[in-house]
Parts: C-alpha cells; structure tokens; sequence
DNA sequence: TTGAAAGCGCTAACAT
DNA sequence: ATGTTAGCGCTTTCAA
C-alpha cells in the first residue's frame, strides 16, 4: 500500500532531491531576483513585493545582489541559466548583451525598473518622466530659478528618462534646459556628493537641484549640509525615490514617491504569468509616482 | 582534438547543464545565505562581506529574505536542503528545530550574528555583552538616572545578551535592574515606537533608553518626536546598531557600531573551511563593537 | 494496483 | 590520446 511508503518515508526521514527532480523535469522552483544595489532601500521593499506573490504561485525566491557590476550581472546571469532557474526578475546594470542569453534560452525573464535595451520583454516601470517633470515643476513654482540635475549613467534607462522629465519641465516653463546644469553621477551617495560639490564649484551654480535617486539625494545633501548652504532656504532639493527615515531627517526631504511593494508584485504576477503561457506577447506596466513635498523644497517667502 | 571539440561548443552556443552536474557531483556552488528582515541595513551590509569572499572561493551567493517569520524560514532552508546547496549562512528567527535537518543532512552551516542553541556550528557574533554595556554605562556617566531598555525577542540570542549587558551596567553603577524599565519587542521599528510609549505612559518613567537595534531605536526616537519630549535635553537615546546615514538625522543617534562588512566575511570565511574540511571542530568568532557618541546621548550641562 | 525500465545531462572510472 | 559506460535520484511510460 501507499501508507506503507508514507510511514518508510516517515521513519527514514526522506528529503525527495530536487536537484534530481530539476534534471528530471528540466523545471526548478527558483525564481532570481537580479537587483543592482542591496543597500539601496528601493530594491529591499520591491523584492518583499515579489516574495509574496511568488510564495503564493508556490515558487522560492533568491536574490543575487550585482552592485552595478556588470561582471558580477553577469555571473549571477550565467548561475541562474546553469541552474535552469524557473524565471528571472532583473533590474540591470546596463548592459544589454549577457541577459541576451536567458532570454535565448528561453527562460522567463521580466525587467523591473530599468528597461532592457534590444530585446521585447515583460517590463514593469514607473513613469520616470512625469515624476522628474512633477518634481522639477515644483521647485520652479516655489521660486527656484536655476534648477539642476543630477542624474544616474547613461546607459541606464531610469537615469535618461528622469534626465527627459527635468528637462522637458525647463522647456515647458521657458527655460533653457543647458547641459551645464546637469551632472552624470552613479546612483550612489558618493557619487552625489560629488556632482553635488562640481554643481556649487561651478561659474553660475544653481539655486536648487533635483537629483534622480534616493542615494544620490542624500549625498547631495550631505555636501549642502558641509559647504553651510541652507536648504531649503538658500538651495531646494527634491529626489527621486524615499529613504527610510526621511522624516527623522532634518531638513526632511520631498521626493517623488515609488510604488516600490507593487513595482515588485507586478513583475512577479507578469512571470508568473509567462511562465504558465510563454506564448504570450510581451507586455509593459507603468505605475504611476506621487511627490511627497517635506522642508528640502519648501523656500519659506 | 580537443580544439575542435571547443570549436564546436562555441557554434553551438553549449552552456553546460547545472542540475545534470549537482545530480553527478552531489554539490553545487551556490551559498544560501538566510537572513531575518531584508529591509534592516545591517543584514544587507553583512551579505556584501559574504559575497566578496564567496566570489573569491568560486561560489556563487543567493539571498533568502525570512523576515523574522518562522514558517518562511523554514521554506527557505527546506529549498536549500532540496536543492543540495554547497553551505548555508543563517541569521535564525529563533526556532532551532528546523535547522537541524541542515545539519543533519551534513550540509555546512554557519550561524551569523543570533546563535543557535542546540546545536554545536560555527558561529560569528558580536561582543553584545560587551556593547550593551558600554552603551548603558556611557548614558550614566552622562548624568541620566533611569536607563530604561527595549529588547528583541527572549528566544533571539542577541535580544538577551544585549539586556544582559545593560543589567550588569545597571548593577555596576549600583542601580538596581528592574523589570518595569524592561520592554521586549519585535526588533523592528513600529516595536519599538510602541515600546517607548509603553515606558514613557509607566507610573515612573526613565530619562533616557538603551535600544537593542537599529529599528527599534529610529521608532523609539519616533514616538520621542510625536511627544514633544526633548532628545537629548530631556531623553538620552543609545542605540545597538548604525543606520545609513545617521548623520542626517536630527539629532543624530549615538549608537553601538558593529563590524557588519567583517562579520560577513568571517562567516564566509568559516564556511569555505568547513566545506574545505568537514570533520574540523566547530568555532566561534567573536568581533568587537564600539560607541559612535553623538547627539542624543549627550545632555548639556 | 503494483512493478520495471528508460532517460534527463553530466562526470569518473575504465577500456581501448 | 580517445571511446565507452555506469550511475547520480527522480518522473513517466509501459507492462504485468
């Protein structure tokens, strides 16, 4: 009988190998997460987003941390098609050519935050321009005259999208949009400081700055807060993107808010989706962003 | 020859099968790591201190997200057991049962800042005695008469040593350690705003608080905030644990700062030995904290 | 209902 | 130096 086998089972405490059942099946119940940067909070709560759809379609979820390292991209690219992986969530790094190969293999793969260049993907987005017009309009209509950018690397959709919005703001609110207004920085708070400090360096520095993520805001704060510049009222800043604890921060920070929670659930209901019919034409969901207006913007009159 | 056969593998575009591999080898080169809340900043600056020695040893690291909930860690170290995983690097929930069976099933494991009882592994710690007590003698010396403490959960190892070590400050300075100046929460922030109203509503309130983590220290400065109370005129805070830019905050937080890159390495560290050498006898690494004083330790005399 | 066997793709041992 | 084969543990198909 069944029951027989149920109580050997039992008695000789038996793990069914899925390293075997992979082989067999050719099918894991792994999805990878490909997030590039662990210590940028965005990524943590959009991964909990992921977690519980795919805990619900009965799929594990690990997570491979590339640090905006394209080599690492890659390695954690390459372990996921060795290991067959069930599917792949993906924000890149930027380059386009190595995710190539899942996409060739046939494994599921959907690009969250970052749009993957070359190739026709499940994408999941936030509408990076109107969010960058939102807050670069704010700081126009609160009296800023010079507004800055400071955005993320080329190569990066979010960083040229962002980069799209301020710009077009500029336009719309008949200013010249000039090139010597904008810093490429790397997403990083080091990074902020930096083109925070060019941007103040420079012959006819800004009033004000919209920086294109959340590290870099706080970098860029940090070089306000050592050079003695009062924000808001000498200098507005707004990011892109909240930090935790951005009301214990003082001045506190308006930023355009991300549905970080539903980017992650999204793009697991869209692989889990692919996975179940990979006929299907690929599809793209853009979620839309709030501002969140604090004291960095708020020039007192 | 040889060189044809490579020849043919690059037309063909031949990626070798994991799974068919792990199935032959019985191994695998990926590392588990576990940990209890993705969204704290010390768990995420301890993989990264994984990862770069793991790259080293030819090993690839996956992150698993427990968030503090038994029943999700579970899952995970069951998909590790499953799929055979070469090591698992764990920062338990609390319940030793479960992890058992890695050991059983001789799978190399190294617990990671909370100890497991029960069991005899390699584990990396902190001197939490030694911190606490370091961060409760510092608000004494400070001139604060009742030190009050919120802590983690009694099962998680942290959570007692750290009440541990403020008890022996307490009774070192002739104070005598009660129970009513004692919170348990959760580790997280909401915990820890609704330990210190809890304490802050009690018939004799404290002047001042020792926070057992990074979370329940930014929630206990929360709740110090909604009240109006003065931090550090009227309120020492201490915490156990860095947050990312603590410099930002107003007033910024005196905390006990932990090695978090060093810890992970050393775990990985241990690891690589123990897959290296199974039949070792297991160690313990014990590293050192320190006091970052800043604001909201340091009343004005 | 229960049993037997093939084969997923790889590696290691053996034979040529 | 090159070729052949067994078997890792599972699932699926076919046979009894």
């Amino acid at each position: 009988m069944a029951a027989r086998v149920q109580q050997a089972m039992r008695e000789l405490d038996y793990r069914p190998n899925a390293v075997a059942r992979n082989l067999r099946l050719s099918q894991t119940s792994l999805w990878a997460v490909i997030i590039s940067d662990i210590g940028n909070p965005f990524f943590t709560s959009m991964v909990r987003g992921v977690e519980d759809v795919a805990q619900g379609a009965g799929y594990s979820v690990v997570l491979c941390n590339s640090d905006e390292d394209p080599e690492k991209e890659s390695r954690y690219i390459a372990a996921a098609l060795a290991e067959r992986m069930a599917g792949v969530i993906i924000s890149t790094s930027g380059r386009p050519t190595v995710i190539n190969r899942l996409v060739e293999a046939r494994i599921p793969v959907v690009a969250i935050d970052r749009q993957l260049r070359g190739v026709n993907i499940d994408t999941v987005l936030v509408d990076n321009v109107q969010g960058a017009e939102l807050a670069t309009t704010h700081l126009l209509g609160n009296g800023y005259q010079r507004v800055a950018c400071i955005t993320g690397p080329r190569r990066i959709s979010t960083a040229a999208q962002r980069l799209r919005g301020y710009q077009r703001a500029l336009r719309s609110h008949a200013r010249e949009a000039t090139d010597n207004l904008v810093r490429y920085a790397d997403f990083r708070e080091e990074g902020g400081y930096r083109a925070m400090a060019s941007l103040l360096d420079s012959d006819n520095p800004p009033d004000s700055v919209f920086a294109t993520n959340n590290l870099m805001t706080v970098g860029a704060v940090e070089c306000l807060v050592d050079r003695g510049v009062k924000v808001p009222a000498e200098f507005g800043v707004v990011g892109f993107d909240d930090i935790p604890w951005a009301h214990l921060v003082r001045p506190s920070l308006s930023t355009v808010s991300q549905p970080t929670y539903d980017l992650g659930r999204a793009a697991a209901v869209l692989l889990s989706e692919r996975i179940a019919n990979p006929a299907r034409p690929p599809s793209t969901v853009t979620l839309s962003t709030g501002l969140q207006v604090r004291e960095s913007s708020s020039r007192p009159s």
